[in-house]
RNA sequence: GGAGGGGUGCCCGAGCGGCUAAAGGGGGCAGACUGUAAAUCUGUUGGCCAUGCGCCUACGUAGGUUCGAAUCCUACCCCCUCCA
Protein backbone atom coordinates (compact mmCIF):
# COMPACT_ATOMS: atom_id res chain seq x y z
CA UNK A 1 0.00 0.00 0.00
CA UNK A 2 1.12 3.32 -0.87
CA UNK A 3 2.42 5.97 1.78
CA UNK A 4 -0.35 8.34 1.51
CA UNK A 5 -2.58 5.61 1.72
CA UNK A 6 -1.20 4.21 5.00
CA UNK A 7 -0.70 7.42 6.39
CA UNK A 8 -4.28 9.20 5.98
CA UNK A 9 -5.65 5.71 7.78
CA UNK A 10 -2.95 6.17 10.52
CA UNK A 11 -4.33 9.68 10.93
CA UNK A 12 -7.78 9.12 11.03
CA UNK A 13 -9.20 10.07 14.58
CA UNK A 14 -6.32 10.74 16.22
CA UNK A 15 -5.53 13.87 18.05
CA UNK A 16 -1.52 14.46 17.24
CA UNK A 17 1.07 12.98 15.32
CA UNK A 18 4.43 13.26 16.00
CA UNK A 19 6.51 13.93 13.98
CA UNK A 20 4.53 13.00 11.08
CA UNK A 21 8.20 13.23 9.05
CA UNK A 22 9.42 10.98 10.93
CA UNK A 23 6.77 8.31 10.38
CA UNK A 24 6.70 9.31 6.56
CA UNK A 25 10.62 8.05 6.58
CA UNK A 26 10.00 5.06 8.44
CA UNK A 27 7.36 3.81 6.39
CA UNK A 28 9.70 4.88 3.62
CA UNK A 29 11.97 1.90 4.16
CA UNK A 30 9.12 -0.82 4.09
CA UNK A 31 9.86 -2.92 7.09
CA UNK A 32 7.31 -3.76 9.29
CA UNK A 33 7.46 -0.88 11.90
CA UNK A 34 7.32 -2.28 15.74
CA UNK A 35 4.25 -0.01 17.25
CA UNK A 36 4.24 0.04 20.91
CA UNK A 37 1.11 0.34 23.00
CA UNK A 38 1.64 -0.11 26.71
CA UNK A 39 -1.32 -0.97 29.76
CA UNK A 40 -0.86 -1.32 33.26
CA UNK A 41 -2.10 -4.13 34.81
CA UNK A 42 -4.35 -2.42 37.29
CA UNK A 43 -7.70 -2.56 36.16
CA UNK A 44 -8.55 -6.12 35.24
CA UNK A 45 -10.98 -5.32 32.62
CA UNK A 46 -10.89 -3.31 29.34
CA UNK A 47 -13.52 -1.14 28.81
CA UNK A 48 -14.35 0.86 25.20
CA UNK A 49 -12.07 4.00 26.08
CA UNK A 50 -9.30 1.70 26.31
CA UNK A 51 -10.20 0.42 22.89
CA UNK A 52 -10.02 3.04 20.79
CA UNK A 53 -6.29 3.08 20.90
CA UNK A 54 -6.26 -0.73 19.98
CA UNK A 55 -8.36 -0.31 17.45
CA UNK A 56 -5.80 1.87 16.07
CA UNK A 57 -3.21 -1.00 16.53
CA UNK A 58 -5.39 -3.16 14.47
CA UNK A 59 -5.36 -0.63 11.97
CA UNK A 60 -1.31 -1.03 12.07
CA UNK A 61 -1.79 -4.43 11.80
CA UNK A 62 -3.80 -4.75 8.87
CA UNK A 63 -1.00 -2.26 7.10
CA UNK A 64 1.76 -5.07 7.88
CA UNK A 65 3.00 -3.57 11.13
CA UNK A 66 3.84 -5.43 13.96
CA UNK A 67 2.28 -4.63 17.56
CA UNK A 68 3.99 -4.65 20.53
CA UNK A 69 1.60 -4.89 23.33
CA UNK A 70 2.78 -4.22 26.22
CA UNK A 71 1.88 -4.90 30.17
CA UNK A 72 3.44 -2.67 32.62
CA UNK A 73 3.50 -5.50 35.30
CA UNK A 74 6.89 -3.05 36.72
CA UNK A 75 5.65 0.53 35.82
CA UNK A 76 2.27 -0.39 37.54
CA UNK A 77 4.01 -0.68 40.92
CA UNK A 78 4.31 3.34 40.41
CA UNK A 79 1.09 4.34 38.87
CA UNK A 80 0.53 6.64 36.71
CA UNK A 81 0.48 9.87 38.29
CA UNK A 82 -1.61 10.94 35.22
CA UNK A 83 -5.27 11.72 36.64
CA UNK A 84 -6.01 12.36 40.27
CA UNK A 85 -6.64 9.50 41.80
CA UNK A 86 -4.41 9.51 45.03
CA UNK A 87 -3.12 6.38 46.04
CA UNK A 88 -3.15 2.83 44.43
CA UNK A 89 -3.32 -0.51 46.17
CA UNK A 90 -0.23 -2.56 45.38
CA UNK A 91 -1.12 -5.45 43.59
CA UNK A 92 0.49 -8.88 43.93
CA UNK A 93 2.66 -10.66 41.27
CA UNK A 94 -0.37 -12.90 41.04
CA UNK A 95 -3.07 -10.51 40.64
CA UNK A 96 -0.47 -8.93 38.17
CA UNK A 97 -0.49 -12.01 36.14
CA UNK A 98 -4.13 -12.75 35.98
CA UNK A 99 -4.80 -9.03 35.33
CA UNK A 100 -2.27 -9.81 32.24
CA UNK A 101 -4.22 -12.96 31.50
CA UNK A 102 -7.36 -11.40 31.30
CA UNK A 103 -5.77 -8.19 29.09
CA UNK A 104 -4.47 -10.32 26.31
CA UNK A 105 -7.92 -12.05 25.88
CA UNK A 106 -9.94 -8.97 25.21
CA UNK A 107 -7.29 -7.57 23.81
CA UNK A 108 -7.52 -10.02 21.16
CA UNK A 109 -11.12 -9.22 20.64
CA UNK A 110 -9.72 -6.88 18.29
CA UNK A 111 -6.23 -7.46 18.21
CA UNK A 112 -5.00 -10.33 15.49
CA UNK A 113 -2.95 -12.64 17.95
CA UNK A 114 -0.76 -14.02 15.04
CA UNK A 115 0.76 -10.35 14.83
CA UNK A 116 0.74 -9.44 18.28
CA UNK A 117 3.85 -9.69 20.55
CA UNK A 118 3.10 -9.84 24.52
CA UNK A 119 5.85 -8.24 26.55
CA UNK A 120 6.00 -7.44 30.10
CA UNK A 121 8.30 -4.37 31.27
CA UNK A 122 9.51 -6.10 34.30
CA UNK A 123 11.63 -8.33 32.44
CA UNK A 124 14.02 -5.44 31.59
CA UNK A 125 13.15 -2.70 34.25
CA UNK A 126 13.70 -5.80 37.26
CA UNK A 127 17.57 -6.12 35.71
CA UNK A 128 18.15 -2.18 35.83
CA UNK A 129 18.14 -2.33 39.79
CA UNK A 130 18.77 0.75 41.79
CA UNK A 131 22.22 1.89 40.17
CA UNK A 132 20.16 1.73 36.83
CA UNK A 133 17.55 3.99 38.05
CA UNK A 134 19.98 6.56 39.06
CA UNK A 135 21.69 6.50 35.70
CA UNK A 136 18.49 7.06 34.74
CA UNK A 137 16.99 9.35 36.54
CA UNK A 138 20.06 11.14 35.78
CA UNK A 139 18.98 11.91 32.18
CA UNK A 140 16.13 13.99 32.97
CA UNK A 141 16.10 17.37 35.13
CA UNK A 142 13.42 18.30 37.46
CA UNK A 143 12.58 21.79 35.37
CA UNK A 144 12.32 19.46 32.21
CA UNK A 145 9.99 17.05 33.72
CA UNK A 146 7.84 20.36 35.34
CA UNK A 147 7.41 20.84 31.78
CA UNK A 148 4.44 18.23 31.92
CA UNK A 149 1.19 19.73 32.05
CA UNK A 150 -0.32 17.91 35.00
CA UNK A 151 2.58 18.62 37.13
CA UNK A 152 3.18 21.78 36.37
CA UNK A 153 -0.77 22.55 37.38
CA UNK A 154 -0.10 20.73 40.65
CA UNK A 155 3.17 22.29 41.49
CA UNK A 156 1.57 25.87 41.36
CA UNK A 157 -1.47 24.73 42.93
CA UNK A 158 0.72 23.55 45.59
CA UNK A 159 -0.73 19.91 45.47
CA UNK A 160 1.91 17.24 46.44
CA UNK A 161 3.97 15.40 43.82
CA UNK A 162 5.79 12.73 44.76
CA UNK A 163 9.10 11.91 43.64
CA UNK A 164 8.39 8.42 42.77
CA UNK A 165 6.07 10.02 40.42
CA UNK A 166 8.72 11.59 38.58
CA UNK A 167 10.09 7.65 37.74
CA UNK A 168 6.55 6.89 36.20
CA UNK A 169 7.66 8.28 32.91
CA UNK A 170 11.38 7.68 32.94
CA UNK A 171 10.60 3.93 33.40
CA UNK A 172 7.75 4.21 30.23
CA UNK A 173 10.26 5.77 28.31
CA UNK A 174 12.78 3.30 28.78
CA UNK A 175 10.61 0.67 27.81
CA UNK A 176 10.45 2.00 24.57
CA UNK A 177 14.46 1.62 24.25
CA UNK A 178 14.55 -1.44 25.58
CA UNK A 179 11.73 -2.33 22.85
CA UNK A 180 13.42 -0.06 20.08
CA UNK A 181 9.97 0.98 19.42
CA UNK A 182 8.91 2.76 16.25
CA UNK A 183 5.89 4.04 16.90
CA UNK A 184 3.73 4.59 20.22
CA UNK A 185 0.40 4.70 20.79
CA UNK A 186 -1.43 6.43 23.51
CA UNK A 187 -3.93 8.95 25.10
CA UNK A 188 -4.06 12.83 24.56
CA UNK A 189 -2.87 12.02 28.79
CA UNK A 190 0.08 10.09 27.80
CA UNK A 191 1.98 12.90 25.98
CA UNK A 192 4.20 13.62 27.68
CA UNK A 193 5.27 10.23 29.17
CA UNK A 194 5.59 9.42 25.39
CA UNK A 195 7.40 12.41 24.08
CA UNK A 196 10.01 11.10 27.83
CA UNK A 197 10.23 7.77 25.38
CA UNK A 198 11.91 10.06 22.07
CA UNK A 199 14.44 11.89 24.61
CA UNK A 200 15.54 9.21 25.92
CA UNK A 201 15.96 6.66 22.89
CA UNK A 202 18.15 9.61 21.87
CA UNK A 203 20.31 9.38 24.59
CA UNK A 204 20.76 5.41 23.64
CA UNK A 205 21.77 6.17 19.78
CA UNK A 206 18.20 5.17 18.69
CA UNK A 207 16.18 6.77 16.09
CA UNK A 208 13.15 8.17 18.34
CA UNK A 209 9.68 7.21 17.86
CA UNK A 210 6.61 8.49 16.69
CA UNK A 211 4.00 9.22 18.95
CA UNK A 212 0.44 9.02 17.73
CA UNK A 213 -1.88 10.41 20.61
CA UNK A 214 -5.91 9.21 20.55
CA UNK A 215 -8.28 11.60 22.01
CA UNK A 216 -9.71 9.73 25.58
CA UNK A 217 -13.48 8.95 25.11
CA UNK A 218 -15.72 10.93 27.45
CA UNK A 219 -17.86 8.16 29.60
CA UNK A 220 -21.74 7.94 29.25
CA UNK A 221 -22.32 11.13 31.30
CA UNK A 222 -20.30 12.79 28.70
CA UNK A 223 -18.45 14.51 30.80
CA UNK A 224 -15.31 12.75 32.69
CA UNK A 225 -12.89 10.62 30.81
CA UNK A 226 -14.64 6.80 30.49
CA UNK A 227 -13.38 5.12 33.57
CA UNK A 228 -13.81 1.97 35.79
CA UNK A 229 -13.81 3.75 39.05
CA UNK A 230 -15.93 6.40 38.10
CA UNK A 231 -18.52 3.69 37.00
CA UNK A 232 -19.32 5.43 33.79
CA UNK A 233 -18.03 2.68 31.31
CA UNK A 234 -19.02 0.01 29.00
CA UNK A 235 -16.91 -3.30 29.68
CA UNK A 236 -16.04 -4.65 26.79
CA UNK A 237 -16.65 -8.38 28.15
CA UNK A 238 -19.96 -6.84 29.73
CA UNK A 239 -23.42 -9.22 27.96
CA UNK A 240 -24.58 -8.28 25.04
CA UNK A 241 -27.75 -6.52 26.32
CA UNK A 242 -25.84 -4.70 28.83
CA UNK A 243 -23.49 -2.71 26.29
CA UNK A 244 -26.31 -2.43 23.46
CA UNK A 245 -28.57 -0.56 26.74
CA UNK A 246 -25.24 1.80 27.96
CA UNK A 247 -24.87 2.72 24.21
CA UNK A 248 -28.87 3.43 23.98
CA UNK A 249 -28.55 5.64 27.30
CA UNK A 250 -26.20 8.23 25.72
CA UNK A 251 -26.87 11.53 24.99
CA UNK A 252 -27.42 12.25 21.49
CA UNK A 253 -25.38 14.90 21.41
CA UNK A 254 -22.13 12.04 22.82
CA UNK A 255 -23.20 9.60 20.19
CA UNK A 256 -21.53 11.34 17.43
CA UNK A 257 -18.12 11.10 19.51
CA UNK A 258 -18.84 7.40 20.29
CA UNK A 259 -18.95 7.39 16.71
CA UNK A 260 -16.15 8.80 15.54
CA UNK A 261 -13.62 6.98 17.86
CA UNK A 262 -15.28 3.76 17.42
CA UNK A 263 -16.90 3.11 14.57
CA UNK A 264 -15.66 1.38 12.04
CA UNK A 265 -17.48 2.93 9.25
CA UNK A 266 -16.01 5.10 6.77
CA UNK A 267 -16.44 8.57 7.71
CA UNK A 268 -18.22 9.43 4.48
CA UNK A 269 -21.25 7.25 5.71
CA UNK A 270 -20.89 9.05 9.18
CA UNK A 271 -20.95 12.61 7.37
CA UNK A 272 -23.94 11.15 5.70
CA UNK A 273 -25.98 10.30 8.72
CA UNK A 274 -24.91 13.59 10.50
CA UNK A 275 -26.70 15.55 7.41
CA UNK A 276 -29.41 13.12 7.58
CA UNK A 277 -30.30 13.49 11.44
CA UNK A 278 -29.99 17.30 10.79
CA UNK A 279 -32.45 16.82 8.07
CA UNK A 280 -35.00 15.62 10.63
CA UNK A 281 -34.25 12.23 10.66
CA UNK A 282 -34.68 10.58 14.13
CA UNK A 283 -31.36 10.24 15.69
CA UNK A 284 -32.33 6.68 17.85
CA UNK A 285 -31.98 4.68 14.40
CA UNK A 286 -28.06 6.06 14.14
CA UNK A 287 -27.91 5.25 17.78
CA UNK A 288 -29.30 1.71 17.36
CA UNK A 289 -27.13 1.32 14.22
CA UNK A 290 -24.10 1.67 16.41
CA UNK A 291 -24.72 -0.18 18.85
CA UNK A 292 -25.32 -2.51 17.31
CA UNK A 293 -22.05 -2.36 15.51
CA UNK A 294 -20.32 -2.48 18.89
CA UNK A 295 -22.42 -5.14 20.12
CA UNK A 296 -21.33 -7.16 17.31
CA UNK A 297 -17.53 -6.54 17.22
CA UNK A 298 -17.27 -8.40 20.89
CA UNK A 299 -20.51 -10.92 20.80
CA UNK A 300 -21.28 -11.32 17.09
CA UNK A 301 -24.00 -10.12 15.01
CA UNK A 302 -26.85 -12.66 16.09
CA UNK A 303 -25.86 -11.17 19.72
CA UNK A 304 -26.37 -7.88 18.49
CA UNK A 305 -29.70 -8.40 16.86
CA UNK A 306 -30.96 -10.08 19.86
CA UNK A 307 -30.08 -7.51 22.01
CA UNK A 308 -31.84 -4.77 19.57
CA UNK A 309 -35.00 -6.74 19.86
CA UNK A 310 -34.76 -7.44 23.65
CA UNK A 311 -34.49 -3.87 24.19
CA UNK A 312 -37.21 -2.58 22.30
CA UNK A 313 -39.52 -4.88 23.45
CA UNK A 314 -38.56 -4.03 27.01
CA UNK A 315 -38.46 -0.32 26.83
CA UNK A 316 -40.33 0.76 24.39
CA UNK A 317 -43.50 -1.98 24.86
CA UNK A 318 -43.25 -2.54 28.63
CA UNK A 319 -42.53 -6.33 28.44
CA UNK A 320 -40.79 -8.34 30.68
CA UNK A 321 -37.77 -10.01 30.17
CA UNK A 322 -37.13 -13.30 29.06
CA UNK A 323 -34.73 -14.39 31.62
CA UNK A 324 -34.80 -12.80 35.12
CA UNK A 325 -32.78 -14.32 38.00
CA UNK A 326 -34.92 -16.88 39.79
CA UNK A 327 -34.76 -17.12 43.07
CA UNK A 328 -36.39 -18.20 46.83
CA UNK A 329 -36.73 -16.11 49.59
CA UNK A 330 -37.99 -17.16 53.62
CA UNK A 331 -41.18 -15.44 54.09
CA UNK A 332 -41.53 -16.99 57.65
CA UNK A 333 -44.98 -17.85 59.49
CA UNK A 334 -45.84 -13.93 59.30
CA UNK A 335 -45.37 -13.61 55.56
CA UNK A 336 -42.38 -11.02 54.75
CA UNK A 337 -42.46 -7.55 54.15
CA UNK A 338 -42.31 -5.37 50.91
CA UNK A 339 -39.38 -3.20 51.19
CA UNK A 340 -37.34 -6.11 53.05
CA UNK A 341 -38.20 -9.08 50.62
CA UNK A 342 -36.90 -6.50 47.85
CA UNK A 343 -33.58 -6.22 49.41
CA UNK A 344 -33.36 -9.93 50.16
CA UNK A 345 -34.08 -10.35 46.58
CA UNK A 346 -31.02 -8.35 45.81
CA UNK A 347 -33.50 -5.21 43.95
CA UNK A 348 -32.54 -2.70 45.94
CA UNK A 349 -29.30 -2.06 48.68
CA UNK A 350 -31.62 -1.67 51.63
CA UNK A 351 -34.93 -1.49 53.21
CA UNK A 352 -34.78 1.96 52.94
CA UNK A 353 -33.69 2.37 49.83
CA UNK A 354 -36.93 -0.15 49.24
CA UNK A 355 -39.44 2.30 51.23
CA UNK A 356 -38.46 5.18 48.37
CA UNK A 357 -38.78 3.26 45.33
CA UNK A 358 -42.10 2.29 46.68
CA UNK A 359 -42.89 5.53 47.43
CA UNK A 360 -41.92 7.15 44.05
CA UNK A 361 -43.72 4.64 42.83
CA UNK A 362 -41.13 2.39 41.44
CA UNK A 363 -41.91 -0.73 42.35
CA UNK A 364 -43.94 -3.51 40.50
CA UNK A 365 -45.79 -7.05 41.48
CA UNK A 366 -46.58 -9.55 38.97
CA UNK A 367 -46.76 -6.02 36.70
CA UNK A 368 -48.67 -4.49 39.27
CA UNK A 369 -47.82 -0.80 40.63
CA UNK A 370 -46.80 -1.23 44.54
CA UNK A 371 -48.12 1.16 46.35
CA UNK A 372 -48.28 -0.18 50.30
CA UNK A 373 -45.09 -0.03 52.10
CA UNK A 374 -46.39 -2.09 54.86
CA UNK A 375 -47.19 -4.66 52.42
CA UNK A 376 -46.85 -8.70 53.25
CA UNK A 377 -46.69 -11.39 51.39
CA UNK A 378 -47.34 -14.86 52.71
CA UNK A 379 -45.14 -18.24 51.93
CA UNK A 380 -46.26 -20.19 48.68
CA UNK A 381 -46.73 -17.63 46.23
CA UNK A 382 -44.34 -16.81 43.77
CA UNK A 383 -44.39 -13.05 42.29
CA UNK A 384 -42.31 -11.40 39.34
CA UNK A 385 -40.68 -7.89 41.40
CA UNK A 386 -39.62 -5.12 39.07
CA UNK A 387 -37.69 -2.45 40.70
CA UNK A 388 -37.31 0.55 37.88
CA UNK A 389 -37.51 -0.33 34.05
CA UNK A 390 -34.32 -2.73 34.92
CA UNK A 391 -34.34 -4.61 37.70
CA UNK A 392 -36.38 -7.66 37.95
CA UNK A 393 -36.50 -11.15 39.68
CA UNK A 394 -38.82 -14.46 39.85
CA UNK A 395 -39.35 -15.20 43.72
CA UNK A 396 -41.04 -17.86 45.15
CA UNK A 397 -41.81 -17.92 48.85
CA UNK A 398 -41.15 -20.46 51.10
C1' G B 1 12.66 23.18 63.62
C1' G B 2 9.07 27.78 63.71
C1' A B 3 4.37 30.27 62.15
C1' G B 4 -0.27 29.78 59.80
C1' G B 5 -4.37 27.21 57.01
C1' G B 6 -7.15 22.74 56.43
C1' G B 7 -9.42 17.36 56.90
C1' U B 8 -17.72 17.30 56.15
C1' G B 9 -22.09 12.44 53.02
C1' C B 10 -20.40 8.76 46.17
C1' C B 11 -17.61 13.58 44.51
C1' C B 12 -17.13 18.97 45.00
C1' G B 13 -18.49 22.27 48.69
C1' A B 14 -21.44 25.35 52.78
C1' G B 15 -22.13 25.22 57.93
C1' C B 16 -18.91 26.90 62.96
C1' G B 17 -23.32 25.18 70.17
C1' G B 18 -29.76 23.25 69.58
C1' C B 19 -34.43 24.67 64.07
C1' U B 20 -28.47 19.61 61.11
C1' A B 21 -29.16 12.97 58.58
C1' A B 22 -26.21 18.16 57.71
C1' A B 23 -27.37 24.21 52.41
C1' G B 24 -25.96 24.25 47.18
C1' G B 25 -23.97 21.81 42.84
C1' G B 26 -22.38 17.30 40.28
C1' G B 27 -23.21 12.21 39.78
C1' G B 28 -26.75 8.15 40.94
C1' C B 29 -31.78 6.34 41.37
C1' A B 30 -37.23 6.79 40.55
C1' G B 31 -41.60 9.04 38.22
C1' A B 32 -43.87 11.90 34.16
C1' C B 33 -43.29 12.82 29.20
C1' U B 34 -41.03 10.92 24.78
C1' G B 35 -37.98 9.46 19.73
C1' U B 36 -34.56 5.84 23.92
C1' A B 37 -31.87 3.80 29.47
C1' A B 38 -31.79 10.98 24.48
C1' A B 39 -33.53 15.95 25.91
C1' U B 40 -36.83 18.27 29.46
C1' C B 41 -39.55 18.52 34.09
C1' U B 42 -40.51 16.54 39.12
C1' G B 43 -39.09 13.76 43.22
C1' U B 44 -35.36 11.25 45.83
C1' U B 45 -30.26 10.28 47.45
C1' G B 46 -27.03 6.83 55.70
C1' G B 47 -29.09 2.28 57.97
C1' C B 48 -32.91 -0.80 60.79
C1' C B 49 -37.78 -2.35 61.68
C1' A B 50 -41.73 -2.15 65.71
C1' U B 51 -43.52 2.81 59.89
C1' G B 52 -43.09 5.81 65.14
C1' C B 53 -43.11 12.06 63.64
C1' G B 54 -39.31 5.67 66.36
C1' C B 55 -34.37 3.77 66.99
C1' C B 56 -29.13 3.34 65.49
C1' U B 57 -24.75 5.17 62.98
C1' A B 58 -22.27 9.68 60.67
C1' C B 59 -18.76 15.57 59.72
C1' G B 60 -9.79 12.83 60.17
C1' U B 61 -8.82 9.56 65.16
C1' A B 62 -9.32 9.29 70.56
C1' G B 63 -10.97 11.64 74.76
C1' G B 64 -13.35 15.96 77.34
C1' U B 65 -16.81 20.37 78.36
C1' U B 66 -22.28 20.88 77.91
C1' C B 67 -29.13 19.42 79.20
C1' G B 68 -27.34 19.40 73.92
C1' A B 69 -21.21 19.43 69.55
C1' A B 70 -19.82 18.76 62.62
C1' U B 71 -19.66 23.26 65.50
C1' C B 72 -16.07 24.63 72.01
C1' C B 73 -11.46 22.25 74.62
C1' U B 74 -7.16 18.54 74.78
C1' A B 75 -4.02 14.96 72.50
C1' C B 76 -2.80 12.38 68.19
C1' C B 77 -2.74 11.31 62.68
C1' C B 78 -2.73 13.29 57.73
C1' C B 79 -2.56 17.36 53.90
C1' C B 80 -1.16 22.42 52.29
C1' U B 81 1.46 27.34 52.64
C1' C B 82 5.34 30.59 54.33
C1' C B 83 10.00 30.93 57.00
C1' A B 84 14.58 28.03 58.33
Amino acid sequence: MDITHQLAIIKRGCEELLVEADLVRKLETGRPLRVKLGLDPTAPDLHLGHTVVVNKLRQFQDLGHRVQFLIGDFTGMIGDPSGRNATRPALTPEQIAENARTYQAQAFRILDPDRTEILFNSTWSNELGAAGMIRLAARYTVSRMLERDDFAKRYRANQPISIHEFLYPLMQGYDSVAMQADVELGGTDQKFNLLVGRELQKDWGQEPQVILTMPLLEGLDGVNKMSKSLGNYVGITEPPGEIFGKLMSISDALMWRYIELLSFEPLAVVHRWRAEVEAGRNPREVKVGFAKEIVARFHGRGAADAAAAEFNARFREGALPDAMPELTVAAGAAGIALPQLLKEAGLTPSTSESLRMIEQGGVRIDGERAADKALRLAAGATVVLQVGKRRFARVTLV
